[in-house]
DNA sequence: GCGGTGACTGACA
DNA sequence: CTGTCAGCCACCG
């Protein structure tokens, strides 16, 4: 057995991870089911639980309400709304303020225009 | 095989 | 808006 090749299905998953431009944010199951996993948010979250690669924008992934996935006021919670503020996101009640408008193009603008 | 747990999601009250 | 519930997938003892 090769040990220097990864499961497909997480590469595919850290692939889209990395995908999402700074300033922007995407929610599990959208990177899930970019990667070609629908349904698969938890397995998502896994990874980014285990994830040591510092160069993975991890705080640009949210839940799908838009919410911060960690406890409010816990280490990570509050570093994520770092992270993300520093990219100019605006995060307000552990929650990440996006125009619809803006939600829509972007998605579009990413991923295409597909999905409706 | 089984029940519990978790950086989840959608539907419903 | 909040809270509850069922469904979901992957891992662990």
């Amino acid at each position: 057995m090769d040990a220097m090749s990864a499961d497909p299905p997480a590469a595919r998953i850290l692939a889209a991870i990395r995908d999402v431009p700074r300033g922007a944010v995407a929610g599990y199951g959208q990177i899930a089911r970019r990667a070609g996993l629908p349904g698969r948010a938890r397995m998502v979250a896994r990874l980014l639980a285990g994830n040591e690669d510092r160069s993975l924008p991890w705080h640009r992934i949210v839940r799908s309400d838009g919410r911060i996935a960690f406890a409010p006021g816990s280490a990570g919670f509050r570093e994520q709304v770092r992270r993300l503020r520093a990219e100019g996101v605006t995060v307000d009640g552990g929650r990440v303020r996006m125009p619809a408008e803006d939600a829509g193009r972007l998605d579009a603008a990413l991923w295409g225009p597909d999905r409706g």
